[in-house]
DNA sequence: CTGAAAGCGCTTACAG
DNA sequence: CTGAAAGCGCTTACAG
């Protein structure tokens, strides 16, 4: 308090915040009732409006800001929600965690997110460090293990439901990829119905092979062919991992000319197969992409892209949250297919 | 227990979770004991490191998570960190989102991050709320009204920073947007200076008048015609807001023929610059863009995107977050240019 | 080398 | 209409 102060004092003194026994000192009360007004419960307890409303006035004038540590202790519900996802930065996932928060926040749960990076260690240190945070429930996004989560949370008595990427031991969410993957490669397909390209088969880059969602892609990629009655050869499947450089190595070192269209199994795929293009100007092609970007919708060539209905998911995923659902349950949910102008 | 139980029971039994008085009974010894081996001050307390090997195991054997209410409300300080940000879904916000919780977590501190869609009121109850979980330090990113919210953190002893914009009310951290929008604007002034453009001035289309970043790139776009020597009109500066539509409808709007080169304040505005583009192709114009996207780089007619330092602000952020730093103090951080292809 | 005890700031039956 | 009291699960001086 001596604004003049020139002594060795290091530390700025910490002004002690508030407290329920503070407030309720200063409004002459008990620090029970300043708790039942400060938490909306003071209808119920019948405290007169005129002492509730001197507190209210009371806790504003003093900045209070309940400690929800306490609180939660104290509570049988934290109405806190956790997600874990595996990034942030590319518009799929940046999109899931903007929706889930006012999602979670329209019904009054606190939600906090945590990234992991895809990495399976960080993903269940990261779950544990959500219990530990006394989570109601724990949504897995994109998880490599979610079976692994699941079975934790399920111990700690913490309920928990896999999104993108299904798991076993959870009630899962996720996108119809099968259908979308379908879509897609219909639509590319018609697009070289013109007989020069007529009967030639698509090419599909990106993913992993062994990751659920790829899987169910390069089958819907292989039943759009089958309806054409397109022999597909297995070499035009590269399932060669989600980074943008393992795209450019795989396409130089494909052996034969490239297809005329190529499926490109996610945005940070195209980027590689974008770079590759532009070392390669004469090999003209065009493409269509799993997911959705509002800059990549504008590139040329891009015939089309499947957008996953995270609004759609999410809700999903909430009405989960509040019913008592069975781990074996799996709901897919339609994506939505975004026709491009094409013409690389 | 009984799994054979078909009785009318509607709610699973949630297991209680283990705490260190279950762990300290199984161990045959004391809670205490238990928590400093849990949490790691058991060698200074001298405890056998027989005791704790057993301990450890029981914790691990029981599924034992620490509960961090509990635990911070005992504490000085919670380690946990806060982070309140506009949006998530565009680049450089997802690329602060994920680079912050991984700083954080390096320092041993628990990230949690919330996101406010540029609403006010939405920014002041979520740094409340922050607040309220005890946070021991709040950074305000692209904040409409940082000084409320630091008002608000001073008052309950939390310590507050501002990042991407500043504030007088705490230490801001924030790009050279002068620096960055001036080389920018040279980068597109250099690429006229064929002599059929030469001397004419650039567009600056998007962001707000009102906002520091907009006025400081505007300075800078300002500073670079300048040096040029080429005079520029007040039409030519369009602060038309944000939203992608905003830019679309200033083009239209634009009364004389639109200059050869732009520059577009962000990558949300950009959205309309390319679709206004789409609507009008024989208009062709090059453009720069402050803000980096990789998708956005590759579209044709880009001569340069300026890249925030988003590694180079957070390690500045968390430097500050260990020091007692001035108000006043406000770190600029140089962006990084990239000079791209152009030829739109 | 180890334990008993106080207390962090709340919430909520319980008793007027 | 209101308050005293117990207790949530920890941490940490303090006392052996």
């Amino acid at each position: 308090m001596d604004t003049g102060g020139s002594d060795g004092q290091k530390e700025k003194i910490s002004p002690k915040r508030p407290t329920i026994y503070d407030l309720a000192e200063l409004a002459g009360t008990s620090p029970s009732a300043v708790s039942s007004v400060l938490n909306g419960t003071w209808k119920k307890r019948r405290i007169s409006e005129k002492l509730a409303k001197r507190i209210s006035k009371i806790a504003e004038e003093q900045g209070y800001a309940v400690n929800i540590q306490a609180s939660v202790l104290r509570r049988v519900r934290s109405n806190i929600i956790g997600m874990i996802m595996p990034k942030y930065d590319n518009r799929y996932f940046g999109a899931i965690a903007e929706q889930f928060e006012a999602l979670a926040r329209a019904r009054g749960l606190f939600p906090v997110i945590t990234c992991t990076q895809r990495e399976p260690e960080l993903e269940f240190e990261a779950a544990r460090e959500l219990v530990s945070y006394q989570v109601d429930c724990l949504i897995s996004t994109g998880a490599t293990d979610p079976d692994r989560i699941s079975e934790f949370c399920a111990a700690a008595g913490v309920r928990s439901i896999n999104l993108d990427l299904p798991g076993s031991k959870a009630p899962s969410v996720v996108s119809d990829n099968f259908a979308g993957a379908r879509d897609l490669t219909r639509l590319l397909l018609q697009r070289f119905a013109a007989p020069a390209a007529e009967g030639q088969p698509l090419l599909f880059i990106g993913g992993r092979g062994s990751d659920h969602n790829t899987a169910e892609r390069i089958r819907g990629f292989e039943a759009a062919h089958a309806e054409f009655g397109i022999p597909l050869p297995p070499e035009n499947i590269l399932p060669c991992g989600y980074a943008a450089q393992k795209a450019e190595d795989a396409l130089d070192a494909f052996p034969s000319s490239l297809p005329a269209g190529l499926f490109v199994n996610s945005t940070i795929t195209l980027e590689g197969v974008i770079r590759w293009q532009a070392r390669n100007p004469s090999r003209a092609f065009e493409f269509g992409c799993f997911d959705w970007d509002p800059f990549a919708a504008l590139l040329p060539g891009n015939v089309g892209m499947v957008q996953q209905d995270v609004a759609g998911m999410l809700a999903k995923v909430f009405e989960l949250t509040a019913t008592e659902a069975s781990p074996d349950l799996n709901v897919e949910i339609p994506c939505i297919i975004k026709r491009l102008g094409g013409q690389g």
